[in-house]
RNA sequence: GGAGCGGUAGCUCAGUUGGUUAGAGCGCCAGCCUGUCACGUUGGAGGUCGCGGGUUCGAGUCCCGUCCGCUCCGCCA
């Protein structure tokens, strides 16, 4: 029904006879000549209607609204000088039309396509129009892409894809399972995967040695912004490897994938980091280093100190570290609040998070007086404490003391506007994760990351021997 | 399970200390317009202010309850 797509019309095609079907993104009726832009998946054409072309498609072109669907023939043209249109593929030409049919007439559209739209509900709705947006569609495109681009790396480096069952055993452990009650069965119940973990190392065990799924996983427990029921991962497990093989396969895979995806060639190599040094350096396990705002250890500054707090935690083995928020005197007593409540939150024993802002040349904080000229100074060079700066402290326990200033951190950067550029991506690995952490409220061992993880090489011994403890 | 924010026209939102007929932009409908590209222009239609109750001479606005949505913590990797 077409002999051509939207995006695909140049100077080359001047004077062909074509055929395009498609949306009409928008309808411009000056009385005598009509523009439309047509669209389809591939992009946007200009076509023009005018009377002594042909009056009956003239007239026909007057009852077009947005998002009627028309297939629509005529001559491609060059486009009068000067009104070139630069912001779309095909703007140096344009279709004369000598034929138009209206395939269907759109119905009033419950919102406007050529806006962002944060209203989910409304969107859901009418999925199949929200998905007409550029911005979806570009995304649907996309993830068809990258998708492809992992399957061909994959499958070039010896991966076989396998797929496993999507009705299975609950599992007692991790996330709450989504349950299919048996027909069969009455009263027991299918658990829907969480992951296709148990699946794939059976596969190892049959001797696939390299496996990967496009896995849709299901998880029932309560949303995020960025946190859905069921979500897609790509599940590699491999046999017979190094730590290094699965980095370096990584590696592969993401670059194959933002080079097909994004156009973005990214370094083949990326910097490492062990989980004790980003947890203590960013206070996170997965930190976003496109910023600095290290977290900087007093320990030696404050070693001598008469202050009771501090003097208290660190002889009780804790710490005491501050970040500082570079020009970021400005915050507004608001910022302060919300930072003080996420703080609060994270852990912090007390109200208000101590600061100290160095702003027209004059110190102001609640603490200030209480440490000495040499402890001043120490804190000032240690943290490069700079005009328009704002240095934020926390002692207490090393974990806490990471938890409540990884989350200042990333809150801080937030309002400071550090985290807008979505073009820097900086890769990092996160290595040496412990297998389980201690929680301190409830008493139990948890594990950090997943529990399904091989014995680092220096404790193989400890599982040998039997000591659990 | 907990906390915060929100719900006013088809959409996005404004609405002051409680006060006359609840507004704007976009969209929609009609007219005009032969070179626009977010066309322009003139006019018009469109409202159970989420729902229920209360206070008041008077409630979009204050109080109580309730429903729905979003964000965060817990939870989850």
């Amino acid at each position: 029904m077409r002999s051509h797509h939207c995006n695909e019309l140049r100077d080359s095609h001047i004077g062909q006879t074509v055929t395009l079907i498609g949306w009409v993104n928008s309808a411009r009726d000056h009385g005598g000549v009509i523009f439309i832009d047509l669209r389809d998946r591939e992009g946007l054409t200009q076509c023009v209607f005018h009377p002594e072309e042909n009056p009956e498609v003239s007239a026909l072109s007057h009852t077009l609204r947005d998002e009627d669907v028309v297939q629509v023939v005529g001559r491609v043209s060059r486009r009068l000088a000067g009104s070139e249109n630069a912001k779309i593929q095909t703007g140096a030409v344009e279709i004369v039309a000598t034929g138009l049919t209206i395939v269907n007439k759109a119905d009033v559209l419950p919102f406007q396509l050529d806006k962002e739209l944060s209203n989910e509900d409304l969107r859901m709705k009418y999925r199949y129009l929200d998905l007409r947006r550029a911005r979806m569609s570009k995304n649907i495109r996309q993830r068809s892409v990258i998708t492809s681009a992992a399957r061909r790396y994959l499958d070039e480096t010896g991966f076989y894809e396998i797929e496993t069952p999507i009705l299975s055993n609950p599992t007692p452990e991790g996330a709450r399972d989504f349950l299919v009650p048996s027909r069969l069965n009455p009263g027991r119940f299918y658990a829907l995967p969480q992951a296709p973990q148990q699946y794939k190392q059976l596969l190892m065990v049959a001797g696939v040695e390299k496996y990967f799924q496009i896995a849709r996983c299901f998880r029932d427990e309560d949303l995020r912004a960025d946190r859905q029921p069921e979500f897609t991962q790509i599940d590699i497990e491999a046999s017979f490897v190094t730590q290094e093989d699965i980095i370096k396969l990584v590696e592969g895979l993401l670059v194959n994938m933002f080079k097909a995806g994004l156009g973005i060639e990214v370094a083949a190599s990326f910097p490492r980091m062990t989980y004790q040094d980003a947890m203590d350096i960013y206070g996170s396990d997965k930190p976003d280093t496109r910023y600095a705002m290290k977290i900087t250890d007093l320990g030696e500054v404050f070693s001598a100190t008469e202050f009771k707090i501090f003097r208290s935690i660190l002889d009780g083995g804790g710490v005491v570290r501050a970040i500082n928020a570079k020009g970021f005197a400005t915050i507004t007593t608001g910022q302060m609040n919300r930072l003080n409540e996420i703080a609060v939150q994270a852990g912090l024993p007390v109200k208000n998070l101590a600061f100290v802002k160095y702003e027209n040349g004059e110190y102001k904080s609640p603490l200030w007086k209480i440490f000495t000229d040499v402890e001043k100074a120490a804190v000032i060079t240690t943290l490069d404490l700079a005009e328009g700066d704002i240095v934020f402290f926390a002692a207490g326990s090393r974990e806490s003391v990471s938890t409540i200033l990884g989350r200042v951190r990333t809150e801080a950067a937030v309002m400071m506007e550090l985290t807008k550029d979505s073009t820097a991506f900086n890769f990092l690995w996160i290595v040496d994760f412990p297998l389980l952490a201690h929680d301190e409220e409830t008493g139990h061992w948890a594990a950090v990351h997943h529990p399904f993880t091989r014995p680092h090489p220096d404790d193989m011994e400890k599982l040998e021997a039997g000591d659990y403890a």
